[in-house]
DNA sequence: ACGATTATTGCGTTCTT
DNA sequence: AAGAAAACAATAATCGT
């Protein structure tokens, strides 16, 4: 790994570094994606990833670690740089003259103006904040956020915005990165955070899938049940047994071509049942966007298939 | 008895292959 | 383009209060 490639370096750091400690309630093996630090057995989310632990950025050697300003952050245009003139107060906090407001006013709207250095990078920074701003809403983990944000500057120099709006290709790389990651997230999910109509953020997806070459694995259903169990407030065995039945499901192939979430809470709805545990057909649809039909057909099929 | 939930069936639509 | 899947609708049955 070369000091040409910080950032990615940074984000498998960010990844790797998670708690590897056992559950503190089970004891049970923690899994750690790029969202959130989860018992495996148990399911109490251990950390979700939204402290700063302490990024070692600036640092010379693995020993000499020590923390030199800010971090760099890929979410910003400038990569956090860039200097920002504050207001207000002088370096001691206390209160500057009006006089002195006003120069500092002036000094902030020239070098705002002077912030952008082209056309491009004031489209950057717009994707950028809008990135930001789709992220925080999903509530992303900064590594994906950032990733996002990466992405987003690759197609910009790929030339892949041409004739594209800013606002379809920043939520397609917010997409992008979050099946980068496996995260369980649907276009159906990120789509609506956008500015634009569904179907530009999905041809700006395909043209950044195809043309960058993601590396998406393929949607895996697990990934939808603890989503869905922790939305619908299921309890650590209904989790674990519909976990269970997805794996049935996946091994005697009725899985292809359905609506992933859908299935999934038809597993968590028939876990629910076997466990007398109180979850209607309608919540169970409602939480996965889909009909009570959906649910009960896929019902039915689980059934067929677990004798 | 009443409301809520679940079952059943049919049919036009949307999506996958 | 063909077929499967999901949605919609109408209606019946079941269950708990």
């Amino acid at each position: 790994m070369t000091t040409s490639e910080p950032y990615e370096r940074a984000f498998d750091e960010d990844i790797q570094r998670g708690t590897t400690e056992p559950c503190p309630e089970c004891g049970g093996p923690v899994r750690t994606n790029s969202a959130e630090t989860v018992c495996a057995d148990c399911g109490l989310i251990i950390d979700e990833q939204s402290i700063d632990r302490g990024p070692e950025w600036h640092r010379d050697d693995a020993d000499t670690a020590k923390r030199t300003g800010a971090p760099l952050t890929p979410a910003r245009h400038d990569r956090g740089l860039s200097t920002v003139i504050g207001s207000g107060q002088d370096a001691t906090g206390t209160d500057l003259s009006g006089q002195k407001r006003r120069r500092l006013a002036r000094m902030r709207r020239e070098q705002s103006r002077a912030r952008w250095r082209s056309k491009q990078e004031r489209n950057l920074g717009h994707g950028l904040t809008e990135i930001r701003r789709i992220a925080s809403a999903l509530g992303l983990a900064d590594s994906v956020r950032d990733q996002a944000c990466q992405l987003f500057r690759t197609a910009q120099n790929e030339r892949l915005l041409k004739g594209r709006s800013i606002e379809a290709m920043a939520a397609a790389s917010v997409f992008g990165a979050c099946r980068c990651n496996g995260e369980s997230w649907l276009i159906d999910d990120v789509a609506p955070m956008a500015q634009v109509g569904q179907n530009r953020v999905e041809n700006a997806y395909t043209v950044l899938n195809e043309e960058l070459g993601l590396p998406t694995p393929p949607v895996s259903l697990d990934q939808f049940v603890p989503r869905l169990a922790s939305d619908l407030g299921c309890t650590d065995v209904v989790r674990r047994r519909a976990e269970e039945l997805v794996v049935q499901a996946v091994d005697a192939g009725i899985t292809t071509g359905v609506h992933p979430s859908g299935f999934a809470a038809a597993c968590l709805y028939m876990a629910a049942c076997v466990h007398d545990a109180p979850l209607t057909q309608a919540d169970a649809a409602a939480a996965a966007g889909v009909t009570v039909e959906t649910i009960r057909s896929h019902r039915d099929r689980l059934l067929s298939i677990v004798e």
